[in-house]
DNA sequence: CGTCTGACGCACC
DNA sequence: GGGTGCGCCAGAC
């Protein structure tokens, strides 16, 4: 399982209508501080790798950060086809975010008493 | 192996 | 509010 397979698989995870940072992907593929590097999975997306929803993917402060000419336009599109509220300051995480089923986190697991 | 780079994030002005 | 600087680490060379 390679970073790259973990990041799509995350990305994959989030819902319909709903965002979730770089910086949170990072985390949940494994690799906390690999913000930057989720970036560049996702710039190197390909028509092979499926459907991985790509435009729930902003950076932390609910901005665009695609450099791609047109994609910037075409995730705000996207995300408002599917419910996300995009304003001029971006998207408000604390309503659009989203966070992945508790138990799916490995590190979440409690210790025993 | 060593180096370089960057769809980020955060601490500081 | 904004702009800058730097650590980060996976992948390409």
């Amino acid at each position: 399982m390679t970073f790259r397979e973990r990041v799509l698989h995350v990305v994959s995870q989030v819902p319909r209508g709903r965002v979730v940072s770089y910086g949170q992907v990072a985390l949940w593929a494994g690799s906390p501080r690999a913000a930057r590097q989720v970036g560049g999975v996702l710039f190197g997306l390909r028509e092979a790798d499926g459907d991985v929803p790509w435009q729930r993917v902003v950076n932390a402060r609910g901005g665009i950060s695609t450099f791609k000419v047109g994609a910037g336009e075409l995730q705000i599109a996207l995300l408002r086809s599917e419910g996300v509220e995009v304003g001029e300051q971006g998207i408000d995480l604390v309503r659009w975010g989203w966070a992945p089923p508790v138990d799916a986190w490995p590190w979440a697991v409690p210790p025993p008493a």
